[in-house]
RNA sequence: GGGGAAGUCGCAUAGCGGCAAUUGCAACAGACUGUAAAUCUGUCCUCUUCGGAGUUCGGUGGUUCGAGUCCACCCUUCCCCA
């Protein structure tokens, strides 16, 4: 696996990650598919319709169901699911901050309570690698402690310096170990240090010394201000490699993501098309919609007649307003891929600039209206 | 014609002398950032300077310091027997 960067704009990139599922165009926006699937949306409608390069998957649920021995018995997750393209998993860092009250740290690892049977279960750095190679991820990530973001100066620096030393036995044994189903598999380790920027700093400086394949920005967009995560960003991508791929965990809006990538990142994924789809939320170039008002009642318009998905080109925002309304499994259907369409648009419209060479232009006339509410 | 039951804020419910009145649904709005989320929160009689103020429980009278709650009559609906 590598990644070639092809152009630059600014300091945004446009590249191509090589993985042995197939190439990644960066900047990419990665579909969130916890449990082997995005929600709501048919593996056929992600290739077919919203064109998703590559999904992510997560460890710590893989793990509690259907559990590790039963992907491996399937081949791995890619054959369990049915998904030809490549695959990121989490590594389970985020539901160390996620499920913070069923979980306990120490040196060693993780001890989590299952959210499903209360069951005990730890995670070490170690295990989470084996687990990603049973899961058989292209990318996997280390285990990382995602501490809040307003946590303070003292928490943060003890967090980090545990994150490393995970990072550390991460890219040990994943060094030590080989992939279980024939295709190459990468370890992105993951940068912290909330919102300090010597930490941020640090924390880079310690991810770039493993020359891994790619690097990934996390602890962002937990509750700090979006100007610090922009600095923070800025930060830590003046010491990441040029010519290794940046993925910055967990983000975000349309406009976080033009705003990312202006500072050098080139992968994102998130929950926000899919989970505010499911709940009404829908994404367009010209602002947000929350397809539940009443007054998108009466509006025959497609939903998005330029879309590349059927879905949005044959339905209108009336009918989709009804079927949300009506609790319909269809409305989740059309809202998600209508955002994560949206979303693929974004990015690759983006890339178009980048190597076009005039990004910030068209970003800075995007950006505003894509938090307009409508 | 005779007997019985019941009428509460859109609908359905609670309420048994201190009540602007319970709960669910509907409606209306908001939140959601490496998914414990097809979830959660708020508003939901009228007005409000958000402190309150004013009108309410089928209708009209009455008892009481005080009535959605007790009494009388009336209206309406449902059930049973003719």
């Amino acid at each position: 696996m590598h990644f070639d960067l092809l152009a630059t704009s600014g300091k945004a990139r446009a590249g191509l990650l090589h993985t042995d599922h197939g190439d990644i165009p960066t900047p990419i926006f990665m579909p969130v598919g916890t449990v082997g699937s995005v929600k709501a949306v048919h593996q056929r409608e992600l290739t077919d319709d919203i064109d998703a390069k590559i999904i992510l998957g997560n460890t710590y649920h893989l793990y509690l169901r259907p559990g590790t021995p039963s992907l491996k018995a399937a081949g791995g997750l890619h054959r369990f699911m049915g998904w030809q393209r490549p695959i990121l998993t989490d590594s389970g860092g985020f539901q160390v901050f996620s499920l913070a009250e069923n979980r306990k740290l120490s040196e060693e690892g993780c001890t989590f309570k299952s959210h499903i049977d209360g069951s005990r279960h730890v995670f070490t750095p170690e295990k989470v690698v084996d687990l990603q190679r049973e899961i058989g991820s292209d990318i996997m990530m280390a285990f990382d402690e995602c501490p809040p973001g307003e946590s303070p100066y003292d928490y943060a620096k003890k967090s980090m310096a545990l994150t490393h030393r995970w990072m550390d036995r991460c890219m040990k044994r994943y060094h030590e170990t080989q992939p279980l189903y024939g295709h190459q598999q990468a370890l992105f380790p993951i940068v912290q240090g909330c919102k300090y920027a010597d930490l941020r700093r640090q924390s880079a400086e310690h991810a770039a010394s493993h020359n891994a394949i790619g690097y990934a920005i996390g602890g962002l967009a937990v509750g700090e201000p979006t100007e610090v995560m922009y600095q923070m960003i800025e930060v830590v991508n003046a010491i990441l490699p040029t010519d290794k791929p940046r993925y910055l965990m967990g983000v975000g809006t349309p406009a976080n993501i033009l705003e990312a990538i202006e500072r050098g990142v080139d992968m994102f994924d998130c929950v926000m098309p899919t989970r505010n789809g499911r709940n009404g939320m829908l994404f367009t170039w010209e602002g947000t919609i929350n397809i539940k008002n009443k007054k998108w009642e009466h509006c025959f318009d497609a939903i998005d007649p330029t879309s590349h998905a059927l879905a949005d080109r044959c339905y209108t925002l009336a009918y989709l307003h009804h079927l949300i309304k009506s609790e319909e499994l269809l409305g989740l259907q059309i809202a998600s891929i209508h955002n994560l369409t949206f979303y693929l648009e974004l990015v690759r419209t983006a890339r178009e600039h980048i190597i076009q060479g005039d990004y910030a232009e068209w970003k800075s006339k995007v950006v505003d209206k894509l938090s307009v509410r409508r």
